[in-house]
DNA sequence: GCAAGGTC
């Protein structure tokens, strides 16, 4: 029997597309991965009976990078990765093994049906999946064998139409995607690390590791900043209003707007006053009463929910995304990523209605709904990917934890809202005349909440009833005010207007709108104030208006679809892919030399190439024009900041120690910056210097409760041994002789991971340890000691260099009152119960090990000493190869 | 260390 393998985007998909197509009588188990699925059944497949293989893939397969020789930021110049620098396809999960997985499922097959999502994403993945798939496949001479499935939604009907018509993959869409792809990749990156090292290079106090460029997060950041623009340059205005209260008999006054809204004159605004005050009364002209609606909701999509969770539940985009992620995998919303917002024909409004009648909050109103017969949903927008956002079964808030019930209980409502009558109410408005003058006051009442029962926050607010009266009336004037008011700035721009914003720009996409907002926060571009509204830090204002200043088309959203529409001919066969992408790189090379050279002021960026390599011109840059006049308002220069720190091994002055992230060391004289470990605290060594290259030695530590070691500022960024990798501290260090050194100060193989050595923490008594200088492992030993060294010798039983231990006469744990030990930490009988394993506490939560694992119930010793490790010269060897 | 797009 022949067999079809049939792939999807992602397992739910594979399951429910299974299910249809098996009629429910498919077989599931689990793949290579854990995430994906094969479902298997029989069916038949162009008129012979076949074994179908459903599964799926979770989104891309590939994701494009350079070669690993240009992400190295020190050596490559970012313009030579406009064109120079190659590309190449890697997974993007090396850990689900996706593409194995794909070819043991396809080992054999005879045709495969790709069942990805219908958009230019799901086309590129296509080929991804046709790209590990077709060698595996059994391949036929004179047949079509990779067959295109296209459905517009996931429902019994559009799934056997798509089986039944079956078309090929679109190339062109696909590659409209790799373009995208690369233009991204290439721009981004460029922009990202010119910006990023030139900044960094030249100021103290930017706080931000890294500066980034991207055409969906810059255009997101000016957003903001323009909303920002306009609060700083309004201007108020005054104007006035005149006001009048009237009243007949014994009722209340009423308040009446006047027709004319405002003059912005006082003495117009007085001449008026005084035509109304000639009269005492206010004659009713007209009462009209009007019935208006309010309309229900559309069915509701990702953006809309993004939108309303913010505004309403004042929950981010992204912690929104991750809480209906969880609702979905457990049963409790249907898809969350979706555009539609029109249900399927078959959709079944009133089941999904009935699973809510015994809720406590709605489930009374639910009843009447049902019993009165529900409402046709309003006519949406089918985007044929997945239907709206809907409750798929009855919840708790207990079972849903707060902010899972709050978004759950907001789905419910806006659902059951899509299907209750529109709200109906009455407005009234009587307009009266006052001497010449039109005035008028309107309420209204409401008729039928309708679907506002469920939405209560969009109800119509309960008002004062109006008099009763008709045209011709008389009411007494009580008082004529011409009030003076201001014009008043608007807000900075909420989160709900700005995905309003990317959404009309096409800006992202309903996935990666919460990204490109999380990222402009997480750069330290804006910070999200009370009510969820987004301001720009002094770095996003000055990033910005340096774009505009130099060239605002890099910050403009029309950058973006001007470069969709470019795509797009690509997709549509008009244009070829080399053509349209190279065109593109062309421009934004263009854009980016003269967005450098702008920066660099009066040295041109070719003329500093020329003269040096890339990592020395930078620091030629002077002379600056456009941005740096901007940047150097908001911060200082790098020479400028910062305390005195450690010396400079080469002009051996004080460098500056600057704690704003990325923490470094910058010596002003001779204009050279180093980097040094993050997420913890520098400190000068008791002014030791390397001996490879002077520079005065700072020890790092990551708390009390943690690690510590020293390293050299210099050798830090400049690994001095050909083994040595960058970015490790002395404990790392392979010098044959410096007592700093692993070489030195190295006890053992680590009893944790595989690769680190437990070193000596010289600073770390008298609660001395030796940690791991690769994981997080710490042994802690000899508490009180006076002195802890390594010795020369080794141990004869492991070959673990020995420690000599001395204690105070009045503290000795020794036998014997004896105060001084060397022996092997690992095997010496005398050592065994002043040994005790720990993790290191981590300052960041985000690392392994370290705090959750600390428990104060492993006793001094519980564990034991650490293993006796097999052969730790042998580790130890290692490093010195 | 970088983009944006899928998805878990």
């Amino acid at each position: 029997m022949r067999t079809v393998l049939m792939v999807a985007e992602k397992p739910s998909l594979a399951q429910s597309i299974a299910k249809i197509l098996s009629k429910g009588s498919c077989t599931s188990r689990k793949g290579l991965n854990a995430s994906c699925s094969v479902h298997e059944f029989t069916g038949s497949f162009q008129g012979q009976t076949v074994q179908y293989k459903m599964t799926s893939v979770c989104g891309h397969v590939m994701s494009l990078d350079f070669i690993a020789k240009y992400n190295n930021w020190d050596k490559v110049d970012p313009a030579e990765l406009f064109s120079q620098a190659p590309t190449e396809k890697k997974e993007v999960n090396p850990k689900l093994n996706m593409v194995k997985f794909l070819q043991m499922e396809a080992r054999g097959c005879d045709y495969l049906v790709l069942w990805l999502d219908c958009d230019k994403e799901g086309e590129n993945i296509c080929f991804e999946v046709l790209d590990a798939v077709q060698p595996m496949m059994k391949s036929a001479l004179h047949e079509q064998t990779v067959y295109r499935a296209k459905f517009s939604s996931i429902t019994d009907t559009d799934i056997w139409k798509a089986m039944n018509t079956l078309g090929t993959p679109n190339r062109n869409e696909a590659l409209s995607v790799d373009a995208r792809q690369e233009l991204d990749l290439r721009i981004g990156c460029a922009f990202t690390r010119f910006q990023t090292k030139y900044f960094q290079g030249k100021y103290g106090n930017l706080d931000s590791t890294l500066i980034s460029f991207g055409p969906c997060q810059t255009p997101t950041l000016g957003f903001c900043v323009e909303r920002h623009d306009k609060i700083q340059s309004f201007k108020p205005e005054n104007y006035w209003v005149i006001q009048a209260k009237v009243f007949k008999g014994k009722d209340n006054p009423l308040t009446l707007d006047w027709n004319r809204v405002k003059v912005f004159d006082k003495e117009v605004g007085q001449m008026f006053v005084n035509l109304v005050k000639t009269s005492k009364e206010a004659l009713v002209e007209s009462v009209t009463k009007k019935e208006k609606a309010k309309q229900r909701p559309l069915a509701l999509n990702t953006v809309e929910m993004l939108r309303v969770a913010s505004s309403s539940l004042g929950m981010g985009p992204q912690h929104t995304m991750q809480i209906a992620e969880r609702l979905y995998t457990q049963g409790y919303i249907s898809y969350p990523r979706t555009e539609t917002t029109h249900y399927p024909e078959n959709f079944d409004l009133k089941g999904t209605l009935k699973q809510q009648i015994n809720s406590r909050w709605w489930g009374e109103e639910v009843k009447n709904l049902l019993s009165a017969g529900i409402n046709q949903p309003k006519k949406g927008v089918d985007a044929g990917d997945h239907p709206p956002i809907t409750p798929m079964r009855a919840a708790s808030e207990i079972e849903l934890g707060s902010d899972g019930w709050r978004l759950y209980e907001y789905i419910t409502q806006h659902f059951i809202a899509t299907v209750s009558p529109d709200c109906k109410y009455l407005q009234t408005t009587i307009v009266f005349n006052i001497g010449t003058e039109e005035f008028s006051c309107s309420g209204k009442t409401l008729i039928s909440p309708g679907y506002t029962t469920f939405m209560p926050w969009q109800g119509i607010p309960l008002e004062e009833a109006l008099p009763v009266c008709e045209s011709g009336d008389v009411f007494t004037v009580e008082e004529i005010k011409l009030l003076e008011k201001q014009t008043g700035p608007p807000d900075y721009l909420t989160e709900a207007e700005l995905i309003t914003l990317m959404e009309k720009h096409g800006i992202g996409t309903d996935a990666s709108i919460p990204v490109h907002i999380n990222n402009v926060c997480q750069r330290n571009y804006v910070t999200v104030e009370n009510g969820r509204k987004l301001k720009p830090t002094n770095l996003g204002i000055v990033l910005v208006h340096g774009y505009y200043k130099i060239d605002a088309e890099l910050v403009l959203p029309s950058i973006r679809s001007a470069v969709e529409k470019q795509l797009t001919l690509i997709a549509l066969g008009k244009a070829h892919f080399q053509e349209v992408l190279q065109h593109a790189l062309e421009i934004f090379k263009k854009k980016f030399h003269y967005f450098v050279d702008s920066i660099c002021g009066e040295l041109t960026y070719s003329h500093a190439l020329q003269t040096n390599p890339f990592s020395e011109w930078i620091r030629w840059c002077s002379g600056f024009t456009g941005m740096d006049d901007l940047m150097e308002v908001s911060f200082s220069p790098i020479a400028d900041s910062g305390k005195p720190m450690s010396r400079c091994g080469k002009c051996r002055r004080f460098m500056k120690f600057i704690l704003a992230k990325p923490s470094r060391l910058h010596c002003s004289h001779c204009d050279e910056t180093y980097s040094l470990p993050q997420n913890g605290a520098i400190k000068l060594y008791k002014e030791l210097r390397c001996p490879l290259d002077d520079f005065e030695l700072v020890l790092w530590t990551s708390g009390t409760r943690g690690k510590s070691y020293p390293l050299c500022p210099y050798c830090y960024s400049n690994p001095p041994f050909r083994d040595t990798k960058k970015n490790v501290g002395c404990n790392e260090c392979t010098h044959p002789s410096c007592q700093h050194s692993l070489n030195s100060l190295g006890i053992g193989q680590c009893v944790e991971c595989d690769s680190g050595v437990l070193v000596l923490d010289p600073t770390s008594g008298p609660k001395w340890k030796m940690s791991c200088n690769r994981c997080n492992v710490v042994v802690h030993f000899f508490e009180h000691a006076h002195r802890v060294q390594v010795a020369q010798e080794n141990c004869e039983a492991c070959d673990a260099p020995l420690v000599t231990v001395d204690f105070n006469k009045a503290r000795t744990p020794l036998p014997d009152g004896e105060t001084q030990h060397t022996g092997c930490v690992f095997c010496d009988s005398l050592f065994q119960d002043l040994v005790e394993l720990k993790h290191a506490a981590m300052r960041h939560p985000m690392h392994r090990g370290g705090g959750a694992r600390r428990g104060r119930g492993r006793g001094r010793g519980r564990r034991g000493p650490p293993k006796r490790p097999k052969d730790k010269m042998a580790e130890l060897a290692a490093y010195f190869v």
